[in-house]
DNA sequence: AAATTGCGTGAACACGCGTTCACTGACATA
DNA sequence: TATGTCAGTGAACGCGTGTTCACGCAATTT
């Protein structure tokens, strides 16, 4: 029942999916891609790549989804430093950041389609950054007692920062990723000050 | 002394570089332009390109180099808009989505190229932004006397909330777009309270 | 044991690409 | 008016691309 066939195929398809994470690099995007070339490094022909996916686009999308799955085991990962005890703001920014310069394949992946030429690849990628954004608003609205809609505010502009420098932090060296590290951390200290200080001034007394 | 000839090639110049701005869509992207194609829209033969750029790198530097010229020119009105009155971070931010909307292509251009696949393109446009954040730091130690750490900190998070914010409006409706001009104006009021409370914790007396 | 399924294959296709080359003819220069 | 310059040309090149097709052959099913 183990299915030699059909194990074998995952294995193909696998092959494949890694071959297209390796090729995708900072000089090489996956606009860029080739299928064929795709196929030589997975070790099949050319022609076996459409007995694992339609064309293309269906690699791409499902690099998206990996990529996002990874995303999503850092975010875990993430929280679980925070049950450590230790600043919230710090951990997490230093999760992220480590999680950057560990895939940067996939995060510039993620950076590329967002502003992408495929609709269906931006939606993909808006959609795990709301994953992202949504889990940030119920953590603030948790932990502090916030106003949805301030919470909102302040998790989007948070996220916002917190990617623009990942971003950034894809062409920078050890000692500049460093920097940019600390850098972001003193900026969401900063909005999570400012937003503390609109609550107080929408809500002075309670 | 007009020169005839001289002006003649400026003209197919101007010609290829409005070609390749037509050609830059949502769907198509700089990586996927092809000289050929320009060429055709521009009206000349695909051979001529050469007089005007050594490759299609070249060209897409120029529209690089176009776009930040487009950006800056954004700053300056968003300067006058400042001087007439009003808040200061309400019509930078209108002015800055406005042009987003007005130029949809240019700032596709921009963002794709920030984390595209030619490193050369990326220092262009981190360049371009640098700019973008320089003036905003030296217009927080004008107007306002923060400390130059601080200021940095907050004109970097502030570029970082507007860029995201411009880059989600690409795909928007008009409707979502007012959403989140309106969004962002709250959130760069929030990092500019968070500065505040920051200064004043930092320097208590003076 | 026989029949079927389906992954992987190699040949072949039409296509668009970037680039080269020698050339033309209008403009500039002397 | 004679000479030089140079933007624009059309043919031709070699190449890599995505995709199709009929086929082989091992795993699976009957």
């Amino acid at each position: 029942m183990a299915g030699i066939r059909a194990q074998q195929k995952e294995k193909t398809r696998r092959a494949l999916i890694q071959a297209a994470m390796n090729q995708l690099s900072a000089e090489h995007g996956y606009a860029s891609l080739s299928l064929r070339e795709v196929a030589r490094e997975a070790g099949i022909a050319p022609t076996s790549f459409y007995r694992h996916f339609q064309n293309m686009e269906e690699l791409g999308l499902t690099l998206v989804d990996e990529g996002g799955l990874a995303l999503r085991q850092l975010l875990r990962q993430s929280r679980q430093q925070i049950a450590n005890g230790g600043s919230i703001i710090r951990s997490s920014v230093r999760t992220f950041m480590q999680f950057v310069g560990n895939n940067k394949a996939i995060f510039r992946l993620l950076l590329q389609e967002k502003s992408g030429n495929s609709r269906d690849f931006r939606m993909a990628v808006v959609r795990e950054i709301e994953h992202f954004t949504a889990e940030l608003v119920d953590y603030l609205l948790d932990e502090q007692d916030y106003q949805r809609e301030l919470a909102e505010l302040q998790a989007d502009a948070i996220v916002r920062i917190v990617f623009g420098a990942g971003a950034d932090a894809l062409d920078a060296d050890a000692q500049e990723c460093e920097r940019l590290t600390e850098q972001t951390i003193q900026q969401v200290r900063i909005v999570a000050r400012g937003a503390e200080a609109t609550r107080l001034a929408a809500r002075p007394r309670e």
